[in-house]
DNA sequence: TTAAAAATAGACCGACTTGTCTACTTCAAG
DNA sequence: CTTGAAGTAGACAAGTCGGTCTATTTTTAA
């Protein structure tokens, strides 16, 4: 598999569990059982350490997330897919994405605020690309491109909200909940 | 003022601007300027001054946000007020809650995983407060409990959800589009 | 088989971490 | 005026931080 996939796994599982600010190098390297200096052959700082761990995790979620909507018809279907996809994340049927701790990108961008910091773009260009999947299945259903991007608007808060809720809170329906609300924002009639 | 509340203060502004793990306790000494011995004196730790944060917090936005609601008749009005609110905050009008980092609460649980850990239970208490204020003046509105508690919980969503996208991806108008989709759901005709 | 590349363990650096301790000062109440 | 509490500055402890360096071993490829 390679050090530098093992370095940004182990990462990217410690930073999402603990956060970013919590967990030292040594303790990346300890538990992918990597050398330090291995690292700082890939890596060239721990920042570096961390936008691998956060691309990865792009990557890693888009494409199940992707793949769970696609696996329905465009439009209607595959949107209503997403909030079910979530919450078998929330409640840990989905290994890919290990166990559920709220979401990597909002956790991360609470530790680099600034709208600057290259994490922090990283992570809008995250949500920025979920939002832009859940557009392409509005227009599906839309009439005109104004009113996709508010119905993608709409799903996306509601997911975002339950996202939050389910990790906060601890509320383990939220995503069911949201879908129920996102249901009727659809087909109201 | 008290050292005590000083200490509270400065903690709570550096560790909503960057987060809690990535400030020193050296740090918050000498911005409040105060002795170590006055902190350790007032708190048995770290740890303790940063529930005394979030609680403090927590004081801060709710009365903020109760007041704002409580300025508008109770009901429709009052829950619209909200998004307003929260409008002004992600615009940095309301000094009050500092310049917009996103939500404490929720980034502190990003660094606090762990639903046991007193620091994550004391947010979650936060978010539970505030949706038992939605709910008191959704019930103004609607014809059941259960009807007032869907309601509640769909504009919860939409508000953390715009909460999440202000910081993230830096949308400034974030609420505003909450508050539409919020206004379609309460009187959809 | 051999030579280069990659990985290893671990010492080391200076700075920083939370927290304790001492000695001195400020201040308010009796 | 005195006594005691509260605050001060700053040394100190034991450990961790990100990062560099050396010396050795393993792996890979020609």
């Amino acid at each position: 598999m390679g050090r530098r996939q093992d370095l940004v796994d182990t990462a990217l599982r410690l930073f999402y569990e603990h956060g970013i600010h919590a967990i030292g190098i040594n303790q990346v390297l300890q538990e992918a059982g990597v050398a330090k200096q291995t690292l700082y052959n890939h890596f060239e700082s721990k920042d570096s350490l961390v936008e691998a761990a956060v691309e990865h995790r792009d990557n890693l979620f888009f494409d199940w997330l992707e793949g769970r909507m696609n696996s329905q018809p465009a439009g209607r279907e595959a949107l209503m897919e997403m909030f079910d996809a979530v919450h078998d994340w929330f409640n840990n049927r989905v290994p890919t994405l290990h166990r559920f701790y709220g979401c990597f990108f909002i956790n991360t961008c609470g530790e680099y605020s600034s709208p600057e910091h290259p994490v922090h773009k990283r992570c809008a260009a995250h949500k920025a690309r979920v939002f832009e999947l859940l557009k392409r299945h509005a227009l599906e259903i839309s009439t005109s491109e104004t009113e996709a991007e508010e119905l993608a608007n709409a799903l996306f808060l509601l997911k975002e909200g339950a996202i939050v809720k389910a990790h906060v809170e601890g509320d383990l329906d939220a995503a069911l909940k949201a879908k129920a609300i996102a249901s009727r924002m659809i087909s109201p009639h």
